[in-house]
DNA sequence: TCTGGGGTCCTAGGACCC
DNA sequence: TCTGGGGTCCTAGGACCC
């Protein structure tokens, strides 16, 4: 049986992926402190010569700017940050098709069995995989190599940048008790507080708990993480390609946060008008929408409800948005964010009409989305919104956007002599409550 | 660092149905 | 109508990840 002896899982990480790649596009740069996510006003990634200046992560560009005056400053450029993304998993693959593309930075890969077809040991497999990488791509990565998923990310992250380290089941104790527990994968501040309220201190006094303990203080993902710290490969090496989106989401921080209810709502509007746009170029329709406001304190509240049918058009949701709006939204509140989620993501090919609807309707929609998607395309983002979004769009000076540039609005369709009423009933979302 | 944006999965409790 | 027990679905919220 496979599961009867060790795996051997490796995980592989871009160093500051976003900034080494802008460095390896750019040979100038190198050397230099280059800081990705201008058009979010905060640090995406920061090249470590940036990183060794005590920028990190998350850090606003303007204090960027007073800690390294010469910092070079880019948008993140996912098109060509994907090219290399992809070239690295081609590089894995040409040792084994066991590939699972993690995100866009990182992969996991089993190499269980393959010292013999590939006449070396794991951690020379191990290091041809990571030198080759490092030399094809002009970027470096680090590699971790375990005998399971968690513990690989535990190798791969130990000696950042271009690390390679192996974690043999012997001395798994001697890497856990130098972590804290929240430095594991899975285990994040709630969990590590649980931890401590426990006693636990260590990655090594969670791991070394008996499993009564743990199923008695933790639950399922906790149980598995457990397990997996335990050299157990609980977590398979995923090789199946995902495809297309659960769920799709567009949410929004205003600063200061607002009390203003109709300002608050047509914030809503336009993260769904958002979304819409995106599921449509996926060409993916929602069976269900999510709606959520943010409290300052960064707690939120949300609420969900479900269509008849699904849709990826505003008109279909903005009566169900209202009233999921009305059901959250309490006067005398500031709210800070806002945001949206159309969920039950489908194609829109295969979508099942409900016997209640219009066929008619739905088509004449369906035409209607297609001309503001081709608008859209050809002027920008935005040049068509609904009317009760205007003043989502229409900034009040207050509002801080980023990455929005104010286009000019439409009243009419192009191809049309006089204004045609585009008032399509709204299509009854059934409130499951 | 008092905090961006986009995702996934799990869970507890209630509703609803035999 | 009260009485059990059990399954399944849904929802709201948590937690975590990159």
């Amino acid at each position: 049986m496979l599961s009867s002896y060790p795996r051997a899982i490796v995980h592989i990480d871009g160093d500051a992926f976003f900034a080494s790649c802008e460095q390896a596009m750019h040979p100038e740069w190198k050397g230099r402190a280059v800081i990705t996510g201008k058009e979010r006003g905060i640090v995406a990634a920061a090249s470590y010569e940036a990183k060794a200046r005590g920028v990190s992560r998350g850090t606003p560009l303007w204090e960027v700017k007073k800690i390294i005056p010469d910092a070079i400053i880019v948008p993140s450029d996912y098109e060509s940050y994907s090219l290399f993304s992809k070239r690295m998993f081609e590089i894995m693959r040409r040792f084994t098709p066991e590939v699972e593309e993690y995100s866009i930075d990182e992969a996991f890969c089993d190499i269980t069995g393959l010292q013999r077809p590939l006449r070396a040991s794991y951690e020379t497999i191990v290091r041809q995989m990571k030198e080759t990488i490092d030399r094809e791509l002009g970027i470096t990565v680090s590699a971790g190599l375990s005998v399971s998923k968690t513990l690989a990310k535990v190798g791969s992250k130990w000696q950042k940048p271009s690390g390679c380290v192996v974690i043999p089941g012997y001395r798994i104790q001697e890497f856990l008790l130098k972590l804290t527990p929240e430095k594991i994968w899975g285990i994040g501040s709630a969990t590590a507080a649980h931890c401590a309220k426990l006693g636990l201190r260590t990655a090594w006094d969670f791991a070394a708990q008996n499993e009564r303990f743990i199923d008695e203080h933790f639950v399922k993902p906790q149980r598995e993480t457990w397990r997996e710290l335990n050299g157990e490969a609980v977590f398979a090496v995923e090789t199946a390609e995902k495809h297309g989106y659960a769920s799709i989401g567009k949410s929004k921080t205003f600063t200061p946060p607002s009390v203003d209810k109709e300002f608050i709502f047509a914030q809503l509007l336009k993260n769904m008008e958002n979304a819409c746009i995106k599921a449509r170029r996926h060409g993916l329709a929602a069976k269900g929408l999510v709606a959520y406001l943010r409290h300052q304190d960064f707690r939120h509240v949300g609420a969900e409800l479900g269509f008849d049918r699904a849709t990826a058009f505003p008109l279909d949701m903005t009566d169900c948005l209202r009233r999921l709006f009305e059901s959250l939204f309490r006067s005398g509140t500031p709210y800070r964010a806002t945001g949206v989620v159309l969920t039950g993501l489908a194609s829109s090919a295969t979508t099942q009409m409900c016997i209640f609807d219009q066929p008619a309707r739905i088509e004449k929609m369906t035409k209607l989305y297609a001309a503001l998607d081709g608008l859209a395309a050809t002027m920008g983002k935005h040049c068509v919104y609904s009317a009760a979004a205007a003043s989502a769009h229409r900034l009040p000076a207050h509002v801080l956007e980023r990455g929005d540039v104010p286009t000019r609005k439409l009243t009419r369709l192009p191809g049309e002599t006089k204004r045609r009423h585009l008032r399509i009933p709204m299509l009854q979302g059934t409130v499951r409550d």
